[in-house]
DNA sequence: CCTTGACCTAAAGTTAGGTTTAGAAATTAC
DNA sequence: GTAATTTCTAAACCTAACTTTAGGTCAAGG
């Protein structure tokens, strides 16, 4: 009788089709921790059906822009002991649409300051602040001002 | 009497402090041909003022994520045989503002669809469009499809 | 059994966008 | 005039996210 029904899971190969990888970054995900095989008898990996989702959920994180650790990190939410269930899944597809929110959110402002330095025409960011790499658009302070060329002594 | 009355330019580090940018940074756009000083008696790069406002309107640019080349691209709709005008940089940003909105629709076509994603709990591929990293959206042609997992035999 | 294709590891190569280093020459400051 | 700074070039190095290569091993078909 047969006892091992429930498969004994896919190869890289076939993982690889399954989802579009290409099986050398399917091995280096491995590498960084994003994803756990085991191996069969003769050394080679072995995946389960949820790996599937696994990978797809990191293309899909890769494309709103999360590195591999963060995608590691969000992942670690996930069961450890068992497959994730579609909650599972749907927990942690929130936080990412969070972060997707926060892009989108980020992007807007730049695009509205960009708008103002249009406006007046000659893109001063001492007035459009957007010469602040992290955002933080403050408009007086210190660090670098003038930034378009607009200094006191032009 | 003395005819140079408009200055003999700036040198790179004044250029850098002007900026925030490193020296490096400035001549590796130069190697880029994103900026073209030129060199004094002694050999050294001498800029021009409106330069400060060049390499501004880069950093902004990666900011909005565009790469070293399409800024490349971008800039070369400035004036080469003049110093560009506000309305000359005016002309450019809009078409920035064009990417800028572009990439916010992306983005926010990309929420939509994973909010779908998540309103079923399944993170079906099939179903959320998500897999195209094109982006086309395409429900129903070829390439790889139940990326999620939700292959038909499964 | 034997061949072919899939798989293995480790290391090197790739691209983008730079930085660092080394040694020499130019410039500036005193 | 000399010391300190700045600048020069070329080449090496850096991170992220992979791919490619080289030399072997494993698995499946006939």
């Amino acid at each position: 009788m047969r006892i091992m029904a429930v498969s004994e899971g896919l190869a890289i190969g076939a993982l690889a089709r399954r989802t579009g990888l290409a099986v050398s970054a399917i091995r280096y995900y491995e590498a960084q921790g994003l994803i756990a095989p085991w191996r069969n008898a003769g050394g080679q990996r072995r995946y389960q059906r949820a790996d599937i989702r696994r990978l797809s959920f990191i293309m899909i994180a890769q494309q709103f822009g999360l590195t591999l650790p963060e995608i590691k990190d969000v992942l670690s939410d996930l069961p450890g002991n068992r497959t994730p269930t579609p909650k599972d899944w749907q927990k942690i597809s929130v936080g990412l649409r969070d972060r997707l929110d926060q892009r989108i959110a980020t992007l807007t402002r730049l695009r509205d300051n960009l708008d103002g330095c249009i406006g007046c025409g000659c893109l001063s960011l001492p007035k459009c602040a957007l010469y602040n790499p992290d955002d933080r658009a403050k408009c007086h302070g210190s660090g670098p001002r003038y930034l378009m060329g607009d200094s006191p002594d032009t």
